[in-house]
DNA sequence: ATCACTGATATACTTTAGTATACTGATTGT
DNA sequence: ACAATCAGTATACTAAAGTATATCAGTGAT
């Protein structure tokens, strides 16, 4: 009864579902931008969008908020003399290395492969 | 002068573009939906058509014309007592699955993690 | 006192992605 | 003759993503 050539189309569904998921935590204009920019040390708000050319706060504030929700980054609040505000990457975030790894890969090979004049 | 400890933004922002390149080639509602009806055995326009519920034929028109110029698929038109034309998935599209099996089980652990109830 | 900086939010707008629906011309079937 | 299927295209629309710009209250410096 073909059981394991061929998985079953809810399995299939299933997937899809996950990696469509993936794709939305990490998709948009300015999600990446803003890890890589946390990333490299910025982790102020104003900081973050001095950092990234052209967007805007509105974005930034959105985008973080979503990246929070998918526990990428934690928002910290100090009290101090005034207060104080810190984005930071979570150990969770890690987890995406290997796959942006993969993505960068694959769109540089794309990149080339997309070019590359036809052979008569 | 630290070379190797940390990237110059240059190749930064060259590996940042070639994320959303990835990125570009399989986001949009219809794209993955395409590529796995195809895989699955679906090869003319109306096949894949009925095969994908809900979508219109003027998107997956949209979805193969960009998938064809990405290399992914190939239209091939023959021409018999009537004309016959079938999309095929091109050995190169098989270069995705590494990606496309990360992005699925980055995915499901995601929903894992985002679903977990926090312990007190 | 005034100015700039902090971390944002609000409102209104444009642009891009996706939907809905009708239609074409050629072929095959009844 | 008539309907159905093939492979799409055309036009008009809605919804989602992103932009532009102004504003807020609190702190610190001049």
């Amino acid at each position: 009864m073909m059981k394991d050539k061929k998985q079953s189309d809810e399995e299939c569904l299933q997937d899809m579902r996950h990696i469509q998921d993936t794709l939305y935590v990490i998709s948009g204009k300015w999600k990446l931008p803003i890890i890589m920019s946390i990333n490299n040390g910025n982790n102020r708000f104003r900081e973050i969008a001095r950092s990234i050319p052209k967007i805007t706060l509105r974005m930034l504030s959105k985008e973080l908020k979503e990246l929070e929700m998918n526990k990428l980054i934690v928002r910290t609040v100090s009290d101090g003399s005034s207060i104080l505000i810190t984005y930071e990457l979570t150990a969770y975030s890690k987890t995406l290395a290997p796959l942006i790894e993969e993505m960068k890969n694959w769109g540089k090979n794309h990149k080339a492969v997309i070019t590359e004049r036809a052979a008569v």
